[in-house]
RNA sequence: GCCCCCAUCGUCUAGGGGACCAGGACGUGGCCCUUUCAAGGCCAAGACCGGAGUUCGAAUCUCCGUGGGGGCACCA
């Protein structure tokens, strides 16, 4: 037991929170994030919220909340609490909790961290070209003059009162501790003229209301932690444990990976930052998630093979690594095929089943899982199983003439061999893999040629294509109508030439 | 422009002063196996950003530089 002590072992459960805003689709920085915090609540026996933090209405997206709790299932992600499995602290839908939002903001200008602010949009642009930023207008205002005029109805935000001198100084458990000159920071706004909270507010009164004691989000908002802990400190709570990840760059390595990526990813390539594309994309969410935890965590210097059970039991944040990621999605692959040996076969064959329907192929459950077996290990994602199986559905094929003829071999070679073969297999009475590769193995023999070169003009003939599985199991599979029939057929195709 | 973070093979990383002429994995090249393609096995090439310190000793600690990244909204 000792050997798997680590900080968090040790340490009470934790209540962690993802909280994205659902302005698009999950994708990976998003996915990694909940993960981690997935991994760590699980870890500690601990707690995981889901929370959406919607205070901007302006770019609500009604769909998104529904397709990122969708995503975020599918890879087998778990939370206690959230807005479709509900919770103490309901609700987990931050507009719905903007009373009490606002009750912390007035809390604040009643104690003088805060005040309220009467410039409108123009003034703040002039001060933002004069002064560089929010000049401090409103700050001195007489608080009770301020709320007569906020009593009249005239439109205004709640800011926060930085201290002008002095500094800040924030622990990040990754980062050590960071400090920044008040100078660099603004008044923010607290509350806007909507009454809606903005996010700094809202995020630190939710996640000190719900009893979140580690905060691990992405790097983005490492910048907004100095405000974050002067939010906290004003209101007298302690600070949860700050833990900031880096960012996931995008492939290639050239700045943060963004949703605006997604179009020159997906695709052509196969391969998407969002989690919903790559699962139309026929990859498994044990490969993901694999792949996934090791950009910016790994346990040690050979383990790389991870279950999300694996995870659960092995996680820490102790082994984050604060530097950035890029994405590779060739990793993505290599994790992917793995995975996707390890499937039951009977999992492989459901699997694959709509991508050959969506070609237009009718594969009966049957005939699928007899070729499993045979294509299983050479699967990378489910939307490869046409190019490797559909022949075996498609009412027949047409191979290049050019393929017909084997390496070596000139034309009438090819066709001879294809002769010598259809007599051969015309000859057993059913092509029962055992007997086929006798009886080839015996032709090549007398024929004096190579397996190889007898086998290339059969496997086009009956496959249409170059590369196909093993043959003397597809032959026994195709059955010996049809077989024939594509041999017989490439026959005539040579001929032809 | 200002602020902040980061820095080991092409990529993901191990490494927390001597165990490192730096280990693993992906990718790449070669060989083996072989019925094409995979899978598998073996081998190879491939990195501590630079400069000053600290120290008997630095990939590991400090500082400066450089590079990369992030952030500067009545967005989150």
């Amino acid at each position: 037991m000792w050997l798997f002590a680590t900080e968090n072992m040790s340490s009470d459960p934790a209540r962690v929170r993802f909280a994205p805003s659902p302005t698009g689709y999950l994708h990976l920085g998003g996915a990694r994030t909940a993960l981690y915090n997935f991994l760590f609540a699980r870890q500690t026996g601990g707690q995981m919220l889901l929370r959406i933090e919607d205070t901007d209405r302006k770019r609500f997206q009604s769909a998104a909340q529904e397709q990122l709790i969708d995503s975020l299932r599918w890879l087998g992600i778990r939370w206690d609490e959230g807005p479709d499995v509900g919770g103490e602290f309901y609700p987990y839908i931050q507009s719905e909790r903007a009373d009490l939002h606002r009750e912390y903001a007035y809390e604040l200008v009643k104690s003088e961290n805060a005040y309220l602010c009467f410039c409108d949009t123009n003034q703040l642009q002039t001060q933002q070209t004069t002064h560089g930023g929010y000049d401090g207008h409103c700050r001195h205002l007489a608080p009770s003059n301020a709320r007569k005029r906020a009593e009249s109805g005239e439109q205004h935000v709640v800011r926060f009162r930085t201290p002008k001198q002095g500094s800040v100084t924030v622990h990040d458990f990754l980062r050590g501790e960071i400090t920044v000159g008040n100078a660099q920071l603004e008044d923010f706004i607290l509350l806007k003229s909507d009454g809606f909270p903005v996010y700094h507010l809202a995020a630190m009164v939710d996640d000190h209301t719900m009893g979140i004691t580690h905060v691990i989000r992405g790097e983005e908002w490492l910048p907004s932690l100095p405000k974050h802990a002067m939010l906290m400190r004003a209101f007298g709570w302690t600070e949860p444990i700050w833990c900031h990840l880096s960012v996931l760059k995008k492939p290639g390595g050239k700045g943060k990976m963004s949703k605006r990526d997604s179009q020159p990813l997906d695709k052509t390539s196969g391969h998407s930052i969002f989690i919903d594309d790559l699962r139309k994309f026929g990859y498994l969410p044990e490969a993901i998630i694999n792949w996934m935890a090791l950009m910016g965590w790994s346990l040690d210097d050979h383990q790389e093979d991870f279950t999300i059970a694996d995870l659960q039991q092995t996680f820490s944040l102790k082994k984050l690594n604060p530097s950035p990621a890029t994405v590779d999605f060739s990793k993505l692959d290599y994790f992917q095929g793995k995975h996707m040996r390890l499937l039951p076969a009977g999992e492989v064959a459901a699997g694959i089943k709509p991508y050959l329907q969506h070609t237009g192929l009718d594969p009966d459950d049957a005939t699928l899982l007899r070729i499993v077996p045979l294509i299983q290990e050479r699967l990378i994602t489910f939307d490869d199983a046409p190019k490797w199986a559909g022949f075996f559905f498609s009412a027949n094929v047409s191979p290049d003439p050019a393929d017909l003829i084997a390496k070596k071999l000139n034309q009438s070679e090819s066709l001879d061999v294809l002769q010598h073969v259809y007599r051969s297999l015309a000859a057993l009475p059913s092509l029962k893999h055992e007997s086929v590769e006798q009886a080839l193995r015996s032709l090549s023999e007398r024929l004096g040629i190579k397996l190889g070169q007898l086998l290339s003009p059969v496997r086009v003939a009956v496959s249409g294509q170059r590369v196909s599985p093993p043959l003397f199991n597809t032959l026994e599979i195709l059955g010996k109508q049809v077989t024939l029939q594509r041999i017989k057929n490439a026959i005539k195709l040579l001929k032809e030439q």
